[in-house]
DNA sequence: ATATTAAGCGGGGTGAAGTCCGCTTATGCT
DNA sequence: AGCATAAGCGGACTTCACCCCGCTTAATAT
């Protein structure tokens, strides 16, 4: 009979060299980026350090954006954590504005942290992909308007707009071109405030 | 004697077949752009298709977002004198709520016509060089938000948010993979609606 | 234990960005 | 006109991301 136990639903479990494999690179690409900058983590560098071949790096992560990815997946999933099960006003508790205010202040906090390699997972062609954190905080905003009725008709395009106004100056117009550098750790600071203030004049009913 | 007539300030004007093989290279790229799309061009393809050697291209735009900066420049200059010398609301001659409200629908607009060009001149390295029309961007955006007097001590950082709130969503989050596809004709519509929303709420007083 | 099979693996190959450096030539002076 | 000089030029070279495809081997069924 052809009734294996679990095989459909996950075509097949993780094999356990590639599982070891996996954890190898991941080390290894921690002690690159540690040791030589966010810049010097290369794919052929990786691959040899690591002990394995190229293909099999490749295999893993798809990408080079993706082995950065894959780096930030742990925080990635703590910082959701926090947001979806944690305590208010960052988790649920609170009122909205409260919480659209919390989750500002600690994404921020988050991406200035995390900036060298947040900016190697991105991916020039496919503008922020489908699975990206971009699109957690998008639709994280858009659900926390909806629950504020701030008396706007699109909120979409809003939520769209608060999530670059939230994203986009440490992402983009941020950060220093030295490998590991915090810019300044004040300036976030001044960016959660600045954040408050504009969620306050947007959502005015408190 | 050593009085040349205009030599100190520039150190010397462009040769004139230098200025020859620039327009050339500007002429080819832009055939490449509209044959071939924004992916296809290559610097290689370029220098070959234009009749000249890879340094040559170097030497003029740098690097390959280089090519695309160039080519954005004349359009570029044409919104900048609207916006610096434009009859109101864009120009000056209106109040700096509605010069925000109407510069931000008109660069909506803009980017949202040139998208793929202005995409391809992103540099992955050096967030956003200083000279670039984000730069100008925000401090246009600065310079209306310290005339409209929102009652908002740090400009800095709202006018840094603004600035991504106004470009992100058009050059980071939209976008479709396609070559040359205007994503939707309506969107920028509604991403200048949304716009001015947020304007009016960040400074109430009119 | 042995056979089966597909996931995993390796590393050579390709294409493109960006660098280097010696040759060419426009420019401005005498 | 002839000369000196530095800007301009070309293309070989290096580096890196990503592809391809035949071999190996862990997982599973018998």
């Amino acid at each position: 009979m052809n009734s294996p136990l679990v095989p459909l639903g996950r075509p097949r479990a993780e094999r356990a060299d590639a599982a070891r494999n996996r954890e190898q690179l991941l080390a290894t690409a921690r002690a690159m980026v540690a040791e030589l900058g966010v810049e010097g983590v290369t794919m052929d560098g990786l691959a040899e350090r690591a002990g394995l071949g190229k293909g099999t790096v490749y295999r893993r992560f798809g990408t080079r954006a993706g082995i950065f990815h894959a780096l930030l997946d742990e925080d990635e999933h703590a910082f959701q954590d926090q947001v979806m099960s944690g305590p208010p006003p960052l988790g649920p508790g609170a009122g909205p504005v409260d919480r659209l205010i919390a989750y500002g202040r600690a994404r921020t906090a988050y991406l200035a942290d995390h900036l060298a390699i947040v900016r190697a997972s991105l991916d020039r062609k496919q503008p922020v992909p489908a699975g990206s954190p971009a699109t957690l905080t998008r639709m994280h905003i858009r659900m926390l308007l909806s629950l504020a009725r701030p008396g706007i008709t699109d909120l979409d395009s809003l939520a769209l707009q608060l999530t670059a106004a939230l994203e986009g100056p440490v992402m983009l117009y941020l950060s220093a071109p030295q490998p590991t550098t915090a810019p300044d750790p004040a300036l976030a600071d001044r960016l959660g405030d600045s954040w408050q203030t504009l969620i306050e004049r947007v959502c005015p009913s408190g």
